[in-house]
This record gives structure tokens, sequence and C-alpha cells, in this order.
DNA sequence: TACACGTGGAC
DNA sequence: TGTCCAAGTGT
């Protein structure tokens, strides 16, 4: 769940998860869309996937239990190389180099790092390899990973409570502030759609299930037209997407939402039938309890409050 | 190697 | 409103 993604946003996602599934056996017998349930609104949603899988092979070939060296850790689907240190670390106090985005600015400020990442990952990683120690490796693992989240911070580091301040060249020099360098990243792309809320007078919404690879893999959503890249909308053959021949009414205003690498633009349209068409339809004051990605929740939102 | 893959908080 | 970036992995 960390991967990519804050404690803050984790916890209440991660102990409404071992509620769930307490147990190894449980979470491998578990339905994926029951995780993707749990899991809906945290991003990231293959991670859930490799997750389930990862516990049914520990379950089928490994008799439940976590093997503790990286390489075999490595093998696991959704564990990579930082994952697989930080089992071996903190799990099994093994002396691994755990080097996650805190560790790498860690390093680029204490030894100076001025090539930029993400191509500078390789030198960090060999820098932090030099200051892993054999006694007590998993709490060092966990101290300079909070070192970089709460001390060593992005902006504004509080280098007087450091206390390798008076190692840190970056430091030394005042330029605490610069380092790590980063490539600048390009400009995301919009992309837009329309999306079409359907209702019935019972409060239902109409859901659909998304493909099960790509983005939002698995999940539901709303019908929406193919998302263009950059033509105005909405378009006319859009309406060949409704899920329902409906009055269909405009909602005000555009549905901006920030993916990883574009940004989706969706105007949403709805309309209110009585009849019961097929489909999966879903009570909106159970909303909370599907698989339901935020994006589609925002558009639902817009659509129900307007 | 570079890109796909979500979301929300901080500033 | 825009930018950064967070306990990264798979292809």
């Amino acid at each position: 769940m960390l991967q990519q993604t804050t404690v803050a946003t984790v916890t209440p996602y991660f102990n409404k998860f071992i509620r769930a599934w307490p147990t190894l056996t449980a979470l491998a017998g578990a339905d994926l869309d029951d995780i993707l349930r749990v899991w809906a609104g945290l991003g990231y949603y293959r991670r859930a996937k490799l997750l389930h899988e990862a516990a049914r092979i520990l379950q089928a070939d490994f008799k439940g239990h976590f093997p503790d060296d990286e390489a075999v850790l490595r093998s696991l689907p959704g564990i990579g190389v930082y994952t697989a240190a930080a089992i071996a670390a903190i799990a099994f106090d093994k002396p691994a180099n755990v080097v996650d985005g805190n560790v790498e600015r860690v390093m680029a400020r204490l030894f100076l790092v001025d090539e930029p990442l993400p191509h500078a990952k390789k030198t960090l990683r060999g820098l932090a390899a030099t200051l892993v120690p054999s006694r007590r490796p998993g709490d060092y693992a966990q101290a300079l990973m909070d070192l970089g989240a709460t001390v060593c911070t992005p902006r504004a580091p509080s280098c007087s409570a450091c206390p390798w301040k008076r190692h840190c060249r970056a430091f030394a020099l005042g330029k605490e502030g610069v380092f790590p360098r980063r490539r600048v990243q390009k400009a995301k792309p919009i992309r837009k759609t329309t999306a079409f809320v359907l209702l019935n007078d019972r409060g239902d919404v109409l859901l659909r299930r998304r493909p099960s690879h790509g983005l939002l893999a698995n999940m539901m959503e709303v019908p929406t037209s193919p998302w263009h890249k950059g033509e105005a909308f909405p378009q006319e053959q859009d309406f060949a997407c409704t899920p329902a021949k409906a009055v269909w009414t405009k909602c005000p205003g555009v549905v901006r939402h920030v993916f990883s690498h574009f940004i989706l633009e969706a105007v949403v349209f709805k309309a209110v039938v009585r009849r019961k068409h097929s489909g999966t339809w879903v009570s909106l004051a159970d909303l909370d309890k599907q698989a339901l990605p935020s994006v589609m929740e925002k558009i639902i939102r817009r659509a129900c409050l307007s």
C-alpha cells in the first residue's frame, strides 16, 4: 500500500484491509473484487491484484510463510527491489539496502549528488549501500526512511535537528534545498470524455466493470465515451455511448481529474429512468462499498448535485 | 530506458 | 491553478 503513497493516506485503508483479511490464508482465499472494494480510492489498483496473487503463491508454494531472501522475495508479484529489501530488513532484520524516495533524497544531500533523478538512482543506491550497518539493520532502515520523511524533507528540511548535519555536504554549502536535482518533467496531456450517469427512481446508479488490463483495471465506472486526446467535446458520436435511450441533461461545468500521466476532463450528462434497465444498479448510499475509483465518484457526485 | 499506472496533501 | 512528490513495480 505504501508504494508511492503516503502513510497518512494509507493508514485508514490499511486498518480496514487488515480487519477484513487478518491472515495470509484469508487474503489468499478472498475474491479480487472484494479486495478492490476496500482498495477503492487508494489508486494504483494493480497493487491490489498483485498483492492478492502474491498471497496465493505464498500459500501454495511457501507453506504460508514469507521467504527471508531478497532474491526470492523479488520473484513475488508486486515485490520489487525496494519492497524485497524492506521485508528482508524490517521483518527479518537482515542487512538489506532499503532505498525509497526518502533515502534517495537523504543520500543526494549527504553526498552532494549533482546528477539529476531519475538517472541518479543507481548512484544513490550505491552510496546508500555503503552505510548499511550489520547491527540492527531493520531499525536502521526505518530510521533512515523516517529521517527523510520528517527531517530531511523535500522542502524546508529541519537541518538544525538532523543527526547527520555535521556530515552533510549539501548543508555545509547551504544548498540542501536544491538537492536532489530532478529533470524537468513534461506537461501532462489532456484527454476528454463524455460521461453518462444513469439514475433510476429508486436512487440507484448504473455501473459497469472496466477491462481487466490498463487504467483502473477491474474497477467499476459509469459509461463514458472513449477518452479522446484533446478534441473539443462533447462530440456527437459520444452519444452513441449512452447506456439507454433517455432524456440526457448536461450537468454544469467540467469534472477535471489528474491521473499520474494525463489529465481527464469529463462533461457529465445525467438521465433518470423509471423502468429497470438491465445492468448493474447500485444504490447511491452504497457507493462507498463498491470498487469505485475516485474519478468516478467525482463524476457521480457532480451529477447528483446538479 | 522510458512509460503506464491514482490520488491527495502541501505550498 | 500549478507543481511537487509520496515506504515503486511491471513491461
